[in-house]
DNA sequence: CACGGATCCTGATGGC
DNA sequence: TGCCATCAGGATCCGT
């Protein structure tokens, strides 16, 4: 479910309403996707210092240690100043502070919540060491995108999702920032001209920068912490619209499969 | 090492 | 209405 954009609109949603705040208790559901010994002990009394982004990660830094939470493909985070209602089926982690509770659902469970003593120990290394840059940060540039790029073989819409050249880039946006960049995503990543990769690593920029000024994307069930709906599928261009004319030239969406996964692309538009 | 495929889990949807 | 197959915004693991 949540691509890089979503995952930061969560994270605005309740960064500053949680800083500062006593951890009071912890409730467990179903076990994640990684259920790594999390002791709720161990995480009653400390204070959670700041919440940050890496990837689709979030990461609550405690005045002792880290947690990761990673929300898979369904699931959202809901913050509640006042309390918790009843755990549903898929709530599958609370966080209960002084300032209000943290709650994780997650219907299919490819969620999840791990702990580290510090970012350096090797549970966090585990899962964000081999994360590529962060395409809204000034440490994505184009240089060392395209470089990127030429050493894989695979198609280019492959590459975008796989996160070790650029993080964030999920399956909706992987389609729609290559639709801007006007380049087919079945050609090998290698074969990208330089004047190409300008523009896909322009568009990876602005559709991601897009998305978050937009609240997120809702092609299904995105909400943000306060239980609103993002408005992206208003704008997308090709993701989802097999069939439909093209909003540029008219021609219809085509859709393909790419590694188990669904990609959308204008033929007239998108050259390979 | 890079790549393609299978896999984890549950819910929604569409065909018969 | 029931049943079955397919698909879903992610990421890891395994075999080649």
């Amino acid at each position: 479910m949540p691509e890089l954009p979503e995952v930061e609109v969560t994270r605005l949603g309740f960064a500053d309403r949680i800083a500062g705040a006593r951890i009071e208790a912890v409730r467990l559901g179903k076990p994640l996707r990684w259920p790594l010994g999390l002791d709720p002990l161990l995480l009653v009394g400390r204070t959670v210092a700041s919440v940050r982004r890496r990837g689709k990660y979030l990461l609550l830094d405690m005045d002792r240690g880290l947690l990761l939470l990673h929300l898979g493909m369904s699931g959202s985070l809901g913050f509640n100043s006042l309390g918790l209602p009843e755990p549903g089926s898929h709530d599958h982690f609370d966080l209960v502070t002084s300032r209000g509770s943290l709650r994780l659902n997650d219907p299919r469970r490819f969620g999840a919540v791990v702990y580290a003593d510090a970012e350096t120990a090797p549970e966090a290394v585990k899962l964000l060491g081999r994360l590529g840059v962060e395409p809204l940060s000034e440490g994505f540039l184009l240089d060392a995108f395209h470089a990127g790029l030429k050493r894989r073989k695979a198609p280019v819409k492959q590459v975008l999702l796989a996160g070790d050249v650029v993080v964030g880039v999920g399956n909706i946006y992987a389609s729609e920032a290559l639709f801007m960049a006007g380049i087919r995503p079945t050609l090998s990543a290698a074969r990208i001209s330089r004047p190409r990769a300008a523009r896909l690593f322009e568009a990876v920029r602005e559709v991601l920068a897009l998305a978050v000024r937009k609240g997120g994307s809702t092609l299904r069930d995105f909400s943000n912490t306060e239980g609103q709906s993002g408005h992206f599928q208003l704008e997308a261009m090709v993701y989802g619209r097999q069939g439909q004319p093209c909003r540029v030239c008219g021609t219809p969406i085509r859709q393909i499969r790419q590694g188990q996964r669904a990609t959308f692309f204008c033929p007239s538009c998108q050259k390979a």
